[in-house]
This record gives structure tokens, C-alpha cells and sequence, in this order.
DNA sequence: CGTGTTATTGAAGTGTATCAAATTGCGTGG
DNA sequence: CCACGCAATTTGATACACTTCAATAACACG
């Protein structure tokens, strides 16, 4: 299912301007020794909810979402994240099992640094460390945002921003109904219900499974989102 | 609105087990001397969103809530601190106005630490900056449950459960049916229907505007609320 | 070329919001 | 301490956005 890739964190680190980025001396070489790069296939699953966190992943290429399962099979997508991004870092610091799956979308290549080596490196080093703090700053507040949406706006108005969202975390992925009705907390029925309102009234066009978004002026103003 | 104190870091900072615990030397002192100690009233805010942050607030006492609010007035909880806690570092970290307004509910005590101060602080000690890392983690873990809860279960069930968050965060306090409506994402009416609901069914007892918790198992139970 | 997932459409049901009006409870000032 | 006034609570009626279930159609994939 993976294959295993060696690379030189050097080279990948710069790279992306990803969190590692500035890293030196003795964290660099720690990070270079112990870090195991891999190739993934849409699907597969970086971790399941449950598990207990062994290290993080750093995206190389590629796209991974996280997921909330509950037991009525009802799915709530909760993060999407793209060439830079670290993924599974918040159960490895708050010490306590995955609350969500990381299923990789698309063409991934993932770097896995184990536990031991990411708390080193972290707790030695205050500046990633800030880092990690600025980035869970900014990620808290965009679910924080989100659960406001979920709590006061309609359907439509998620719906209206899950595409535009979702089209820019990936601009080549054609994200399935349901996949959309889980990021914008509804069903994949409702979904297509809207996307044929916004079809009609010229903000979107349908061709087969792909959709493409004709006025995004007019479906920004629909998704509710000021600047 | 307010009453400046006077008062020694050294006694505070460990007192309730803060995130600053632990502190010695130039952090400390650092700490002591730019730090100011403030008493709030109840219905006092300490910010508002779209305010700069210009520092953290330490709770010495008290209870502060802190809420998002849409333009239709229709308000949200984010989350609830108590003694130790620290409020206001997110915005602070993401270098971004604040999302959520911050209101005392009760007696409080609050520290308020300039952003320069914190930014030192942090910045040179690597402990202190995964204690907070520790801290955020754990906090999305809470609201990333939230967000699932509010898109997966009814209202019923998120009511049960902001009864039994409520009760727990703030022992003494009579929430008021608006406060649990923001809370579980609902409205007051719903509230108040599903409370009467519960104490039919013999879960609650409500006297005047007091609500007392009868059957917790019951009520944890409908919460679906597992362990 | 089948087989399973994804998409679509329809009909029906219902959980909640909404609006409005009455009532209660509570803090405050006289 | 009581009465006042305001905010919180309560109740009822209504509406509807959304879910749910079910059945068919279209597509992708091996």
C-alpha cells in the first residue's frame, strides 16, 4: 500500500515553507535520521480514531482530510491539509488518542517523524515550538469559526461556502457530494438539491460529477462570508 | 468597573496550578513587574471581538465565558474558564483580532499579562510554550468534539449535555435557559420545552430559575455521552 | 462487462425555529 | 420593605427547512 521513498529532509524541509522549515544542527540531523518518507494512494488511512498517536506527518504533496466518525456512520470532515501542513500533532501533544482519521485524497507523500523525535526537537527548541503554538492558534480559529457557521447559518450558506472552500484546498479534486455534505454538516441529498438551485440560478455548472463555479462573486455573497 | 490589586506573582501562579506554575528567575520577576491584577464584576467583558489583543488574562478566580456573536444577534459559547486558566492567547499567537468576546460570569479575579511580556516569555522558555502547546491541543480536542456533537446529534441531546457542562464548569452558577441555548446551539424556547420534557421525566427538577440535576446517569445517557 | 459506489429524484415526516403574547421572578430604588 | 420595571421564562400556534427512506439512474473501476 506504501511505498517507502529516502529523502533528504534538506531538501524537502525548504520546500513547502512547511513548520520544520529553519530547522539546523542537531534537530535537522535528528529529524533526517529517524523520519520515514512514504508514498500514499487516495484512501488509505493515515491513522484511525482510537489509535494512539506514535508521530506526526508532514506532507510532501499532496492532500489529506480528517474526519470525525460517529456511530451512525454519520461523517463530519474537520480539516483538510495540503503540501507543508503537519497532520496528527494534536493527539501526540495533548498525550491522548485520535479523535479523528487522516485519509489521504489524493497523491500523497508523507513524511512520518516518530513520537520520541518530534518532542525532542520541539520541547529543545522554543522557536518550532512558537510555531506549532502560531499555526494551532490559527487552526483553532478556523474551526471555532466554523462552529459558529454550523450553529447559525443555513444549509445553503454552508453548502455555498464548503464549495469554494473545497475547491481551494484542492484545486484538482472533484469532491464528491457526500464529501461535501460532510464538511458542510448536512446530507449528500441536500447537497444535490442546492447545487441544482445554484445551477439554475447561474452561479454553478454541473457537468456530470464536476462542478464548476461560474460567478464566484455572487456565491461568495450566498456563503455569507464578509471580508 | 474595576479594582486594581496588588499582588505577588509568586503567590498566584502556583496557587492554581496555571500554566505559568513553575516560573522562576527573570521570567518571574519579568512577570511580576508588568503584570496587573484586576477585579470584575459579573457581566464585565474583557474584550470584544474585532478587538487587537494586547495581551492574556490570567484567571485568579472566577468564571469567564467566552462567546462568538452573528449579526442576527444569535450569540454562541465557545468555551468556559475557570481558575488557572488563561484566556485571550489565540488571537494573541495568531497575531489576529479577537473572533469571541470575553464576559465575567462570576466574581472574578483576572492577571492581565501584556503581549510583550507573554511574547518574551514564551519565546525563551521552551517549557512554557508546550505547556501552552499542551493546553491548545487539548482545547481542540473540545471543540472539535463540539463541532461533531452540533452536526451529528439533536437537541435533546446537546441540552443534556450542556446541562451537565454547565453544572460541572461553574458549580454555583444558575445558567440562565439563554446561556444553555448558546451552549448546546439551540434557542431558549427549545430549551425550556426540553427541560420540561426532562423533568417529566423525573432527569431534572426545575425550581423558579434553578435547575437541579435528579438522575445524572439518565442524563448522561441521553447526552450519549460515552465512556 | 458486471458490480458497487455515487448521484438523482420523489414523497413524506418531523424536529426546531420563529413569532407573539402572557407570566413570572428578581434586583433596585424609593 | 415593598412596589416597580425589566429581563427571563413560559406557552401556544404556525411554518418550513431539512432529514429520512426508498427506488432508479449514471458512472467508475477492476
Amino acid at each position: 500500500m506504501s511505498k517507502i521513498i529516502k529523502k533528504d529532509c534538506e531538501v524537502c524541509v525548504g520546500k513547502n515553507n512547511g513548520i520544520f522549515c529553519g530547522l539546523t544542527g542537531e534537530s535537522l540531523k535528528k529529524l533526517n535520521e529517524t523520519k520515514l518518507d512514504h508514498h500514499f494512494k487516495a484512501g488509505h488511512y493515515l491513522f484511525y480514531t482510537g489509535n494512539p498517536p506514535s508521530g506526526l506527518y508532514c506532507i510532501s504533496s499532496g492532500t489529506v482530510k480528517l474526519e470525525m466518525v460517529s456511530e451512525q456512520g454519520k461523517n463530519h470532515m474537520v480539516q483538510i491539509f495540503g503540501p507543508g501542513a503537519v497532520v496528527g500533532y494534536r493527539a501526540l501533544f495533548a498525550n491522548a488518542p485520535y479523535q479523528s482519521s487522516a485519509i489521504v485524497v489524493e497523491n500523497a507523500e508523507i513524511c512520518f517523524v516518530p513520537r520520541t523525535t518530534v518532542m525532542e526537537i520541539v520541547q529543545n527548541d522554543p522557536k518550532l515550538s512558537f510555531k506549532f503554538l502560531m499555526m494551532l492558534s490559527k487552526d483553532f480559529r478556523m474551526i471555532e469559526n466554523r462552529l459558529q457557521r454550523l450553529s447559525t447559518f443555513t444549509a445553503t450558506e454552508r453548502i455555498a461556502e464548503a464549495l469554494l472552500f473545497l475547491r481551494e484546498s484542492y484545486e484538482g479534486k472533484n469532491w464528491t457530494r457526500k464529501e461535501i455534505s460532510e464538511w458542510a454538516g448536512t446530507t449528500p441529498e441536500t447537497v444535490i438539491r442546492t447545487l441544482a438551485d445554484f445551477e439554475a440560478e447561474g452561479l454553478i455548472e454541473q457537468k456530470g460529477r464536476t462542478i464548476n463555479i461560474i460567478n464566484r462573486t455572487l456565491l461568495l455573497e450566498k456563503a455569507r462570508i464578509v471580508f
